[in-house]
DNA sequence: TTGTAAAATGAATACGTAACCATTTGATGG
DNA sequence: CCATCAAATGGTTACGTATTCATTTTACAA
């Protein structure tokens, strides 16, 4: 492999005059600089980052956390993540978590010396968050946060899940089910809450059996529904916790041969990208913002890394109905 | 930042010692190993993988070149690629090419002395192949490939696109358009021969003004669709060059109250995971492997990587027909 | 006890770069 | 022509690790 000081001794300077060439090339003359930029090409050298980082402490790399992209809001906040990374000249190390490994996650993201630490795999009570805080590495949590409130970007989950029970409620349905994600688990937690307020608040009754907070693997969902569709007095509606659960809970129904909305209603949360399609237009509670998560958070983290202020970042955006063919009026179907 | 100097103060023994403790536990007495392993958890130390690589040539890192995640093709690769390649101990790099920068794409991936790059975004032309052969790097192109015809795993391209066609000349379709990408891309043109051929064979006549060779962007697709949707003598079926495309068509179907398949039918190529969604149910052609490509590439590629041995990959996964909802016979319609 | 080999540890070095400090070259003005 | 100072370049070192070679310690047989 051929380093800076081939260059030099092919174009007859120092390694320290090859070094500026690259980096401050205003302070090297026209000739000297034609002469190494030849030796480059003819060479095709090309400069090893890791050296570099060594020297420099800096590595230009973030490493992000994500969950899987089975689930369609990862792929909306991965793609921005990585696209805005980029363009701002930062390389991305990817790991897709799922929680069972998450502490070897941490680990290899941490041996790397990143920049930056992008997650969103962290859990209400992670003792992850305070060896982060002990690192003195940037790092922001998107979609998740910790119980200590510091440095996440997050939709407002309370008020999402509020809205989206609303809906189904006002929509005429009183036996309203419940699908989300685990509970220690901020998202699915905040959610979780916002829809027991509205039940609450409409005066519906709530009742074990129509709530599942479960595992988010698309085979337990299915079981959820399963179990949903086994019971006495079906629901007529279905509180998702995700987007991502609702279109598996979706195909679940059609595989039954139940339509949807006709015979049961169905609501997620998110507003993904994919959720816009003609196919799916599912109704939805999302942010009212264009930008996703993804990369609000991205973007604040690239500021706390080159301002050097380590600033703590509370984001949560506020959000709004998206109503589309997935949720209808009770009163049709009777 | 605590280094494994830190660490040998510490414990009060050498930086080699510490060394062995973490690669070669087998050669240090055990008193000692205990004694740089308590002052490793009292520092919390953590090896810097980048001064590491710069002394072992070896970075355990893979770059990852991939297409946009709006194409679900990318979704199912990217996920299994950057999975495979954590199991094996591999980081990944990622980043998502658009054709306009592939050159600043290529430049940040070499930099980066990576083990292996994995590619998708190579053109048949591509003279960035040569470079890659120069480099000594093992890489590997999934999806595409270069005219060189080495180190790649594909479909076969040609048989998907003879298939599609097929499939929809003996539903009775009799005016056929063609959708697909840029002829530069190994890909699409090979679909695109096979579905001259199918024509061909098949006696069909052929019009320029339903062959749509373009820019796979999202606006761009939807104007190929409007232009079709402009001809006098629409056509009854359109045979897209890959399933993102499908699914772009039908969103832009249903959005003009076109009925698929009712009205029209939209076959795909790729049968990736999204189309089997109960709401979606693509007909399309695909590998009749249960392994997407891109787990097909990776795990040649670290082959290659730890076999030291520069063998040229080259596979051509054989396809079927995933006969689903989005085509019917002709004759019901009129 | 002594000799000898094996086991355990340490000292020195290389990897490729940027940064720091020292030196040489060139230009300008008196 | 020289003094002065800026511009241009070079020599040396540090970054944090693994590796090579040298040294010390230990175990065991004679």
């Amino acid at each position: 492999m051929v380093s800076s000081k081939d260059v030099a001794k092919h174009a007859g300077v120092s390694q320290t005059t090859v070094s500026r060439v690259l980096n401050t090339p205003d302070l090297v003359k026209k000739p000297t600089l034609d002469k190494v930029m030849k030796a480059i090409n003819e060479l095709s050298y090309i400069p090893n980052a890791h050296a570099r980082s060594l020297v420099q402490n800096k590595t230009n790399t973030i490493s992000l956390l994500s969950g899987p992209l089975h689930n369609p809001f990862f792929v909306d906040t991965t793609s921005a993540i990585i696209n805005y990374a980029n363009e701002r000249g930062y390389r991305v190390n990817v790991q897709y978590v799922n929680d069972h490994k998450l502490t070897e996650a941490y680990a290899t993201a941490f041996e790397n010396r990143v920049d930056g630490i992008i997650l969103s795999c962290i859990l209400i009570d992670d003792p992850i968050f305070d060896k982060l805080k002990q690192m003195d590495i940037p790092f922001i949590t998107y979609n998740r946060k910790h119980k200590n409130n510091e440095n996440f970007v997050e939709i407002d989950n309370f008020e999402a899940g509020y809205l989206s029970a609303k809906h189904l409620i006002e929509l005429g349905h009183k036996t309203i089910a419940w699908v989300g994600g685990p509970l220690t688990v901020s998202t699915y937690n905040n959610r979780y809450c916002g829809f027991l307020q509205a039940m609450n608040d409409y005066k519906l009754p709530l009742s074990e059996q129509y709530i599942f907070n479960t595992d988010t693997s698309k085979q337990n969902i299915t079981h959820a529904f399963q179990q949903i569709t086994k019971l006495g007095s079906r629901p007529t509606a279905i509180c998702a916790g995700a987007d991502s659960l609702a279109l598996n809970l979706i195909d679940d129904a059609i595989r039954e041969n139940i339509i949807v909305p006709d015979d049961l209603s169905i609501i997620g949360i998110d507003n993904v990208d994919l959720s816009h399609h003609g196919l799916i237009q599912l109704t939805t509670v999302g942010s009212i913002s264009e930008q996703n998560l993804g990369y609000l958070a991205i973007s604040e983290l690239i500021k706390m890394i080159e301002n050097k202020k380590n600033y703590c970042v509370k984001i949560t955006e506020p959000v709004k109905m998206f109503n589309r063919r997935t949720t209808r009026k009770i009163e049709i179907r009777q």
